[in-house]
Formats: C-alpha cells, sequence, structure tokens
DNA sequence: GCATTAACACGTA
DNA sequence: TACGTGTTAATGC
C-alpha cells in the first residue's frame, strides 16, 4: 500500500492539505461491493481474497491516483465521480506549467463503474499517464499481488480483462477519430457517447454525472462551446440535458454523430 | 468565422 | 452559500 502514496495538486493542497491516500484508505462498504462488475463472477474463494484486499478512498478534486513514473502498486476502479487520464502535468485545469515532455493530452474520462490500469499492472511497469480526479470521487484500488493471483487462477477473472482491453481499444480507436474531427458538436456527441460504454463503465446507467465544464476539460473545449453544443444535442433528442449531469435517450444518435 | 475568456443573472443542491 | 447553467460582450487566431 505504501506506493500508492501521491500528493494532492498544489492547488488542493492549499485548500486543504490532504493525509496521504494509503492513510485514508477504509475497507469497501457492502454497497460498494455490489458495484464491482468483476468481483460477481468470482468463486467464493477468490471472491473472498479479493475483498479482504480491496480497498477504498475517497479523492478530492485535482488529487492524483497515479504519476506517470510511479510503479503501478494498484488496480483501480471508480466507484462514484469523475477522473481523467492524461499526460498532462499535476496542475489543476491547466493552470500552472505545463508538461515537460510535449503537449498535453486527456486519453479519457473515467466514469463510475470504470477500472483501468490493469496493462501497467500486467506488465508490472511504471504508469504512463496521470489519473487526476476531476470532482471528488471514491476509488476503489486491488492490489497487485492479489491482481496477479487471479490472473493465475480465475478464467472469469481473465474473461473480464481481455474484455476490458478489447473494448477499451475500441474506445481508443475511436478517440483517434474524434480527435480528427473538426465540428464541436460532434467531437462533444462522441465523446459523451464513449462515456456512456456500457462494459467499460457500468456504473453511469442513462445518467452521467458531469458538469459542463468538466466535459470541457475532457474533450477540450471551454464550457460555452460544451453548453452550445449540449443545446444542439439536446434540440437533436439524443440528450436531456439536467442540473449536474447529460441524460442520454438515443445513444446510437449520439454515437453517430451529426 | 469560430472559439475563447470574462462577466453577469439566475436557479439549484 | 457555493456551485452549475445559460447568455452576452470583447478578444484572438
Amino acid at each position: 500500500m505504501e506506493l500508492l502514496a501521491t500528493a494532492a495538486t498544489a492547488a488542493t493542497a492549499a485548500t486543504k492539505p490532504a493525509r496521504p491516500l494509503y492513510q485514508r484508505a477504509r475497507a469497501p462498504s457492502a454497497a460498494e461491493l455490489a458495484d464491482i462488475p468483476w468481483l460477481h463472477r468470482l468463486d467464493p474463494i477468490e471472491r473472498q481474497a479479493a475483498t479482504r484486499d480491496l480497498k477504498v478512498v475517497q479523492v478530492a478534486p485535482g488529487e492524483l491516483l497515479c504519476r506517470i513514473g510511479r510503479p503501478a502498486t494498484f488496480w483501480f476502479g471508480v466507484i462514484d465521480g469523475l477522473l481523467k487520464m492524461s499526460n498532462d502535468a499535476a496542475q489543476v485545469h491547466g493552470k500552472g506549467p505545463r508538461a515537460a515532455q510535449g503537449v498535453p493530452i486527456t486519453f479519457t474520462g473515467m466514469p463510475p463503474g470504470g477500472w483501468f490500469g490493469e496493462g501497467t499492472v500486467i506488465k508490472r511497469e511504471v504508469y504512463r499517464y496521470n489519473i487526476q480526479a476531476l470532482r471528488k470521487s471514491v476509488v476503489a484500488g486491488l492490489g497487485v499481488e492479489t491482481f496477479h493471483w487471479l490472473l493465475e487462477r480465475s478464467i472469469p477473472f481473465n474473461r473480464f480483462i481481455t474484455q476490458q482491453l478489447n473494448e477499451r481499444l475500441g474506445q481508443f480507436i475511436a478517440a483517434r477519430e474524434i480527435d480528427r474531427l473538426t465540428d464541436a458538436d460532434a467531437r462533444v456527441a462522441r465523446s459523451l457517447a464513449a462515456l456512456f460504454h456500457p462494459v467499460l463503465y457500468p456504473g453511469v446507467g442513462t445518467l452521467l454525472r458531469i458538469t459542463q465544464q468538466e466535459l470541457g476539460y475532457l474533450v477540450g473545449l471551454s464550457r460555452q462551446r460544451v453548453n452550445e453544443a449540449l443545446q444542439t444535442l439536446q434540440a437533436r433528442g439524443c440528450i436531456r440535458i439536467e442540473y449536474g449531469g447529460v441524460r442520454v435517450t438515443d445513444i446510437d444518435a449520439l454515437r453517430r454523430g451529426p
């Protein structure tokens, strides 16, 4: 657990000097365990071992769960909230100095139900991206040793991981297309559709809790432009704008774009 | 042109 | 009260 240590960003540290993650970690509640999709596929012994090893922690906006270059110690899952996976510097919302190694890129958002980091954990390498909370979130972690133990002995677990890798590969292929889209409305639509992926993010359902500002950070647009795009999508019948979130009404239309 | 930042009013948690 | 939304105005590439 010791290597999970990460610091709050400059911005959050100024307001709330949080203790390190590993000091705040606690055992998951029954409700939290129920929302972990792979847990139910294990046999009783495996499930017991996994449950014993699982930790959950609440993270503040801007806090980092993974830092580029740190060894992978946990496989993470979003219980609640919203994270972003990026290669940018450990700064909140682009303030402060930029990343030393090129243009900051947000790879993807991580809504509830999403599990990530298995690629790095499998290879026992260091993280190649930062994972940062966009809002107050609850994150679960499974230790790397338990992860490998499950990978060695559980076929259902292997199936889950394979499916996970496969679906996310599709996500990143789609993300490359989205990056090339010039139409801002289309980019918002496709990025939004990605966050409603039922396999990768089963915790989302039809209502995604995300502010227009947060969506702007993920897509790379201003809040005002995102608002405009959402209005267009709503008029088209793809979504319904709600306070602090977006509800999909036509996921296929959202994926297709304009 | 199109998107961005800044600013403001207004409504909601 | 603090935050999120919707809108307008000024500015930049």
